[in-house]
Order: structure tokens, then sequence, then C-alpha cells
DNA sequence: CTTTTTTAGTTAGCCGCCTAACTATCTGCT
DNA sequence: AGCAGATAGTTAGGCGGCTAACTAAAAAAG
């Protein structure tokens, strides 16, 4: 789980009296940025932990779906499935960079994948430097049996939302990803300006 | 950060042909937990580096922001403060329970935290197995320092934000906060039913 | 009053994340 | 051809999570 920390969240006549002190506090920017970090930690720590009775990390998993995306791609007779992503079998800077983590951090995922027999690398033949990394066939065996569960709790944790409110949360969420990419790639006017 | 995989989500057609293949895959549900979790992870590192500017990690911070807490309220003539929280200096054993981190997790925090000088630890008089965590005044300059700048992060991420959408955005979030609290302390019933 | 259980905190060791430094290979420039 | 620079992957070391095992002290049970 990512750590986070604040078990209650502050009321909201906290947040008004922090305003008081300081002006740069917006109570319900806080609050929402407050509630957005634990409902994700929240839902994070749910999921991982039905992963973790499979002996598995949400890290290792995530690797284990990207390879499968693609391994699916290529066993598959074809047709609609193509459009999601170019793909192919993928090598471990691929992966890393797919799953948002530094190529020294996948190389330890793939480690552990490589020790518990779900992944293997081979050499690519045509650029020496390359990998190249594929599910072995327990790995998917693997794969299908957890898939289902994971499915079940993710539909579980959604189910007191309709589909509107679903697709409201989907829309707030992405401006809220808009804003931070824009801070993100925009990191020297932080000290003033709105 | 969490960690966390998927730096591009996946199109909604595609969760559409995964529910053919799982029935379990309800592909709203799928969407709207991603969302959530790319979205906490970003605003989760956008913060982070801005702490990381002051050499401060999101759980040191948050050690702190409690004990914070405690000091405006001794240190404050009183009045309208107090409904917020218990308060008082914190053990390690209370900072751990606020932060949602194992008392080990929490001793390595203000282990750092003290070689810093940010914190000291002080004997309990009455018992012996107790600590009292408290922040230096260096630590109260830092915080009260760095604050503005943290305020003024959240106030821009949450930006393209009405006052209603965020409301809303709340509302949502801590419905599904409740089904993961329900998750989380009904673990056996995993394997079926809706 | 002694023994047992509970509680506070630490220690040790694992994992996943990071950055920085390194090796090996390929690419492009002259 | 030959060397500079880019690129793929790994290694080394640090941090912040975790669990499990341990010490010391207090509380409960006898």
């Amino acid at each position: 789980m990512p750590l986070l920390l604040l078990k209650d969240l502050p009321r909201y006549e906290c947040l008004l009296e922090g305003a008081k002190v300081f002006p740069e506090l917006d109570p319900s920017a806080c609050e929402a940025y407050l509630h957005l970090l634990r409902a994700g930690d929240e839902v994070f720590s749910v999921t991982e932990r039905n992963l973790a009775e499979h002996t598995i990390s949400q890290g290792r998993f995530g690797v284990l779906m990207l390879l499968w995306n693609s391994t699916q791609r290529r066993t598959n007779t074809g047709a609609a499935v193509e459009p999601c992503r170019p793909a192919g079998p993928r090598t471990p800077a691929e992966l890393a960079d797919a799953a948002g983590v530094t190529r020294a951090t996948m190389t330890g995922l793939i480690d552990t994948l490589e020790r518990d027999g779900l992944v293997r690398r081979e050499p690519d033949p045509d650029d020496r430097r390359m990998m190249s990394v594929r599910l072995t066939p327990k790995a998917e065996d693997f794969v299908a049996a957890l898939l289902p569960a994971h499915f079940r709790i993710m539909a579980r944790l959604m189910a007191p939302l309709s589909e509107t409110e679903r697709k409201t949360l989907v829309s707030l969420l992405t401006k809220i990803l808009q804003s931070a990419n824009e801070l993100t790639s925009t990191p020297p006017a932080l000290s003033a300006s709105s």
C-alpha cells in the first residue's frame, strides 16, 4: 500500500480554523485531496490483500497483467482485440514505462517473478542489449485463476455507486489528473501565483 | 508514492472485451477503480515532490503534522480549536494508530526525525514503558515554512473543480470508502455472492 | 505475593520503490 | 574504421512499508 497517513480525516471545521492561520489553505480543496488519498489507499489495500492471499504483490501482479495482455494478443485468433494496444512481448524497459516505475525497479520485479517461475528472460536475437520477458504457462494459469476474484472485488467496491455516479466520478478524477499532470510538467512556478 | 501500475489506462472497449471473457468483470467498476488509483497516485506524487524539495518524506511529514496538531492545541490560548481532537503530546503507539502504520514503522520514522533534529523522545514519568514524542522548535519553524506551499498545491490540484463538484467527489469517495471498510471487516465471503 | 498475560517499544529481516553508478552494446559522426 | 554519445539492463545502497520475535514494564489472576 502507498503509506499515507490520517486514519481519521480532520473535520471540516478544523480546516476552516486552519484557513484563518494559513490563507493559502482552501478547505474544500484540502478535504477533496485528503478524501482522494484516503479512498485510493483503502481501495488499493483491499485488492492488495486479495492478491497477497495468492502470494503476489500489486507490483508483480501489474507486470503479469501487462505481459498477459500481450500474450492474449499473440495467441488469440486476432479480430477485435487488436485496437487496445500495439502489443507484442515486452522488454524490461517497455514494462517499466508502462508500469510507471524505473528500470531498476522492474529488474527487481522480474527477478522475483523469474525466481517464482512465472516469467522467463530471453535474450533478443537482434540487439544483444535487450531481453524479452515472457509469461510461463504456469503464469497464464495463475493469472486466469486470480482474475475472477480480482474483478469481483472491484465490482463490490464500486457497488454503492450507480452507473451515472461512476461516470461522474471518472470525469472528476480525470480533471484532477489533468491538473496534476500540468503541475508535474510545470514545476518552477510553485512559490507564488494561483 | 504507492507504486501502482498502468501509465495508460485501458480503453473502455478493452474492458468490454474483457467482460466477454470474464463475466465477473464489471467495466464501469473497473474503470472507476483504475481512475481512482491513478488519480490518487498522481496527486500523491505531486505533493511528494514538493515535500522532497524540503528533504522530507510523506510519512515523516504526516508524523510532524500529527504532532504539530497537538502542539497547536497546547500553546494556543485554547478556545475554538479544541473540538478537533482530544490531543496532547503523543506516544509512538498513538502516532502509529493515527497514521495507520505499524508501531515498527513508526519507530523508524521517529528515528529518522530524531536524527534530523525535528523531534525528541522523552521517557514518560508515570509509565516507564512509554515514550513521549515532541516537536523541537526547529520542527515548528520547518512545518510553518512548509505548509503554505503544501496548501497551495492542493488548491491548484483541485482548481478545475467547482465547490459543488468537490462536494460530489467527496460524497462519492465516502461511499467507496464505506464499501472498502465493509470488505475489510468481512474477509471470508470473497469467493462467491455479489 | 507470585505468576501469567497484556502492552509499549525496539530489532531483524523481507519487499518494493528510488537514485546513482556501472557494463555492455548499438548508433552516428567524422 | 574509430571514437563519442545514446541506450538496455544490472548493481549498490537508502528509505519506508511490513511481519515476527524479542525486552521491559505494567496489569491481572491465582
